[in-house]
DNA sequence: TATCGACTAACAAACGTTAGTTTATAATGC
DNA sequence: GCATTATAAACTAACGTTTGTTAGTCGATA
């Protein structure tokens, strides 16, 4: 069986399941509407996934894998602070931007998991947060970075981070490495002159 | 009649509603749920309100009046530009701290609303957006702040901002008076020492 | 001759909402 | 002070849709 460069029926059905659930969230996108979008019939998609929670679920895994990645990647290589932060802020904002849909999912519909994956991935997140967290103690150890409440400047950067997925647009003004440039000069220096 | 101290049954349907909205999402909370945690039937809601649009229609339209009232009263006082942008954070996280659920429905749950709706609550957001806007570039003629792109700096702040409530709890180490006070710290110094 | 991927048909459950009714309380007219 | 009327707020029952999902089938491809 040859190898195709087309996307599998399986990815076909999770990116526009991904595309519909951003506009309208993941309990606003039927079954039906993925279907048709497809021009096939929603019993047809069982044909190639097992449930609908399971798009949901892939999905946030899928995403969260690919954060944790990025961040243990900037962990094991030796940089000082600083540098660090600049690459994690880097690899935050390029998975991003290059899995809009998948990140808009992941962001906003998590809480749609079903009890058991939203515990785990609940905590996939909290693992996250305290590879950022452990980058931001560093910095302090180094006399870079001011002594703060770890947990909220972590919670506060993410969150400027995770925002660009509301505005971020292919063709606007700023490419995502300018964005992440930015992110950068703002997160270290903030507004005063 | 007396005037009673107790909410009206409309209020409490209102406040029950947004509790359950955050938890749930607003596609995730039935009429039927609202009304068994009222511990009436889903068809007695319909006297006080008029459908399930009217909650979250009330309630984001409630919120952006809120948030709108307080950056006009900022505008309106003459004070520099450090001192408006501090007082405009202030402002923003006591209204979000003193309306937590409404709050939490006003950030996630606007895109239910209906076209028309939804139209004319974006454009109040855009309105609040350029009065925040309006500070960051007073700041800059003034010489205090830095020149930054100010579209991407008044959403990388607000973002900082509305993720409080996230992760506020009434009973948490932080006092809303503190959480503005460090978040103005970071806005406008950064990390770094 | 399997396997894949589509189909039709149907399911039980849940959805927002309406109609019409009942009951308790408040306001009014005599 | 009493009878009447009005109002508020609950109820039961039902409506037409939509939901996720399953069962069973059929044609095309390998």
């Amino acid at each position: 069986m040859p190898e195709s460069l087309e996307p599998t029926r399986r990815e076909q059905i999770m990116s526009t399941a991904q595309k519909m659930m951003r506009s309208n969230g993941y309990q606003g996108t039927s079954m039906r509407d993925i279907a048709a979008a497809l021009q096939i019939e929603a019993a047809s998609l069982y044909n190639h996934i097992s449930s609908k929670e399971e798009i949901l679920r892939s999905t946030c895994f899928g995403m969260a894998d690919k954060f944790i990645t990025g961040i243990n990647e900037v962990n094991d290589i030796y940089f000082n602070a600083e540098e660090k932060l600049a690459m994690a802020v880097r690899n935050h904002i390029k998975v991003l931007t290059e899995n809009l849909n998948a990140s808009f999912v992941f962001i906003h519909e998590w809480r749609n998991l079903a009890e058991e994956s939203r515990k785990e991935f609940v905590s996939l997140r909290d693992e996250y947060e305290n590879q950022f967290r452990k980058i931001l103690e560093t910095g302090e150890e180094e006399g870079l970075f001011n002594e703060v409440n770890n947990k909220f400047a972590v919670l506060t950067i993410l969150s400027s981070l995770n925002w660009v997925v509301e505005w971020y647009r292919p063709d606007g003004e700023m490419n995502p490495q300018q964005i992440a440039e930015k992110l950068n000069e703002f997160i270290l220096t903030g507004l005063k002159k």
